[in-house]
DNA sequence: TTTTAAATGTAGCATGTGCTACATAAAATT
DNA sequence: AATTTTATGTAGCACATGCTACATTTAAAA
């Protein structure tokens, strides 16, 4: 891998944490090139516009999600009913709380059909429901939608509720 | 209603119906102050600062929300498989979009914990929880939380995926 | 009618935004 | 060694943000 991508890649890096803990609010472009260290100058020159940069960025999380979903869980079969009790366990974990927020966030900003967010968002959910299928000992896409449905709306619920 | 009130009513009003349609993306004072045709200058005269202007705001349409689906729904009781259908080809209903997206980016504000979002989204999840909980033939809230839930989720996936 | 108070316009400040023009330093190529 | 290409700093533009100071008009109270 080259120099500049090299660069890119480590700058990346640095968003992503960023804004796994501080979420999607404050992203202006010196912000970014602060935490990354760099400036608004070469995060531009690297990645052309800011909506290239947030892109790749989101890309990058939702891939880091679905990579940890998989090492959590093994591949054995499960029906729908204990699929969704254990996933629900496991989410319900202080430690995904970042994780529930960030979601959130991007769904709502993705729910005025703004790009980046809008394609993230559906590619990231996609991208849940086949896992979900994947795991389900009668697979079904409808039973898969359903179930992931349903865990999402407890994540909201423990969202605003604590 | 002294002159005042009917004043401020009549802005939110025109704000209401503005966010309604365009959402929580553009409020900047001087978008808000043009679309309830006055001056950035006056809504702070009017509200003190945006965030009670916006607080204001966010509880009419609660409001509006709840009260649309009392006159939507009788008092009878259901069970909760079947409420929770009804209510899923309820809010199917294209006319519903509009809401689903105002909602999804409220809970995506509400999601880092800042005012005057997450208040008003809680608010609005706890009334719709309980009219929900009413409507049960064997109310618990317990269920009532988790149909709300498997809602709020189905909702999501229409957002996301048309 | 004069005095006081409330309502509104005009202009602007300080800060933040994405992004660019221009210059220079460093590195690669010839 | 000379030249071209790439990387980076500095400064700034044009615009949006929430909000304020000050002046003025309009309405109410005396």
């Amino acid at each position: 891998m080259n120099k500049v991508d090299t660069k890119k890649k480590e700058i990346i890096e640095r968003i992503v944490e960023y804004l796994w803990i501080n979420g999607l609010s404050e992203t202006g472009l010196r912000r970014l090139a602060n935490v990354s260290d760099t400036s608004d100058r070469m995060l531009i020159y690297y990645f052309g516009r800011k909506d290239e940069l947030l892109d790749i960025v989101l890309g990058t999380i939702a891939s880091n999600l679905t990579q940890q979903l998989d090492s959590i869980f093994d591949e054995k079969k499960y029906s729908a009913e204990i699929l969704l009790s254990h996933l629900t366990t496991l989410m319900m974990d202080d430690a995904f709380e970042p994780a529930i927020q960030l979601w959130f966030e991007l769904v709502g900003l993705a729910a005025r059909k703004k790009e980046p967010f809008l394609a993230n968002a559906c590619i990231f959910a996609e991208n849940w429901i086949k896992w979900i299928e994947l795991r389900l000992d009668e697979p079904e896409t409808k039973v898969a939608e359903d179930l992931y449905a349903h865990l999402e709306g407890r994540l909201m619920l423990k969202l605003l509720k604590g």
